[in-house]
DNA sequence: CCTTAACACTTGTATATACAATAAAAGTAC
DNA sequence: GTACTTTTATTGTATATACAAGTGTTAAGG
């Protein structure tokens, strides 16, 4: 849907405006489809997030830092949201042996069996995607924000 | 920069996973941008979102539920940020005559005030973008995610 | 009228988030 | 070794947010 119905708007300053709000919402309405489909897993799309970086590199453990790197948001408190995810059982934290100032953090069996339970639940939302655009358009989506970030 | 560097990621499993990240990725890292600059004039990015809409149906108010269809993020709670805004002066609310439910939001002078030593601020923003994308790229990007969210 | 439903907004509450302050460990310089 | 700095993580606090429940107002049906 165009961007001015979406927002009820007529007109944007110009097409840069118009590009950056486009961005913002877009974002916005993925990060909130994610999160409705989380949620009946009792996972906030952050937690989420936490996981499969878990799971990216497992089976070597990362400390905070590391994860607070390769987070979608980096403001947030990776101490308490590791700390939910330890306590539902989906990772282990540890103090590491060589720097006792980090933690050793790892996506348990648990963790990794609820991760292939949302596999093909995501999927199903690429699929969605692939229906409204081609893997060329994509394709330029990815090369043109990557510039833009330059 | 590349998605994979900014998240330290080596690979995504397709391209249309990549996208999905990058999108809310790169909607965040603007978003991150925009906070920053206004946390100096003691705005959130909400808020400025806010007096945005209602100067552009200035001088008609508006109402909590056309602020609400307007707004970036939808479910962030209306009334809260409003009662915020008018706190500082910044818009005035009513009740509405005609149906007494409703109020009736208008932008302030200091509000109008507010945005216009802004917008200098934000075209800042924008000409750092058209430095590193052409209006035909940011044209493709518009339609792209238009065509997304179908 | 009276009852019930729909509407527009407000409030309560639990959770999340941002940012600063603090703590503890490790590294560095003397 | 002692003082200073940097690294890494945790905690405190204020604010924001999501969602559900509640309030007052209007509309609709009998």
């Amino acid at each position: 849907m165009k961007l001015e119905e979406e927002l009820k708007q007529t007109r944007f300053k110009d097409e840069y405006q118009r590009a950056m709000l486009n961005i913002i919402f877009t974002g916005n309405w993925l990060e909130v489809w994610t999160s409705q489909v989380l949620k009946q897993y009792d996972l906030s799309s952050q937690q989420f997030n936490v996981l499969r970086i878990l799971r990216g590199s497992s089976p070597r453990p990362l400390n905070l830092l590391d994860i607070q790197e390769r987070m979608m948001d980096r403001m947030s408190n990776a101490t308490r949201l590791v700390e939910k995810l330890r306590q539902k059982g989906l990772l282990t934290r540890k103090q590491c042996d060589s720097n006792r100032r980090k933690v050793e953090i790892e996506i348990t069996e648990k963790g990794q069996a609820l991760l292939k339970e949302l596999d093909p639940v995501m999927e199903k939302n690429h699929l969605e995607l692939t229906k409204k655009l081609t893997v060329a358009e994509v394709n330029t989506i990815n090369e043109l924000l990557d510039k833009l970030r330059d």
